[in-house]
DNA sequence: CTTTAAAGTGCATTATATGGCTCTTTTTGA
DNA sequence: TCAAAAAGAGCCATATAATGCACTTTAAAG
């Protein structure tokens, strides 16, 4: 999942929970401009801030690895 | 997966993978002072530097739904 | 339309991540 | 042992993330 995949992924969550970016900065605990940057696309959070974020969406991150077509 | 976890999971494929951090960090193209501090727990890395260096790794970042006691 | 809520943007400040250099500590293998 | 390699840490400069506030744009509902 790279960048534009990630905030998709977010995005999609807090809307299916029917959430607006301000309650769900709040329940993450981030500031609202944070949260509206990154979902706009403009910021490159830290772990933390994604952490928070996926935390409060009941999102985990995951690292595995990669699938290649041979490998799959 | 949090914090550590995640560190464990880049240290450990890093390893298995037979690559110290010098090399790691060149191919990640990410500083290499960023990376010790980061697998040594003492980083914040942006989520750009967290890619490079998944990518670099062979690794992917995930995001799912956390699983519950209960959902599973 | 027009109102209203939600989302996005500009600007400024503060905090902190990045990354180079050097030095110390730890690990490893001969 | 002990020498070399790898990992970690201190210091510092620069870049940029986090954040608040006020304002603009967009979307949704009447």
């Amino acid at each position: 999942m790279h960048f534009k995949e990630l905030i998709q992924a977010i995005k999609e969550r807090r809307e299916m929970m029917q959430v607006n970016q301000e309650t769900l900065a709040e329940l993450a605990e981030v500031g609202l401009r944070t949260l509206k940057q990154f979902e706009s696309g403009k910021g490159n959070p830290t772990l933390l801030t994604l952490q928070k974020i996926s935390d409060a969406l009941g999102l985990e991150l995951q690292l595995q690895v990669k699938k290649t077509k041979s490998s799959k």
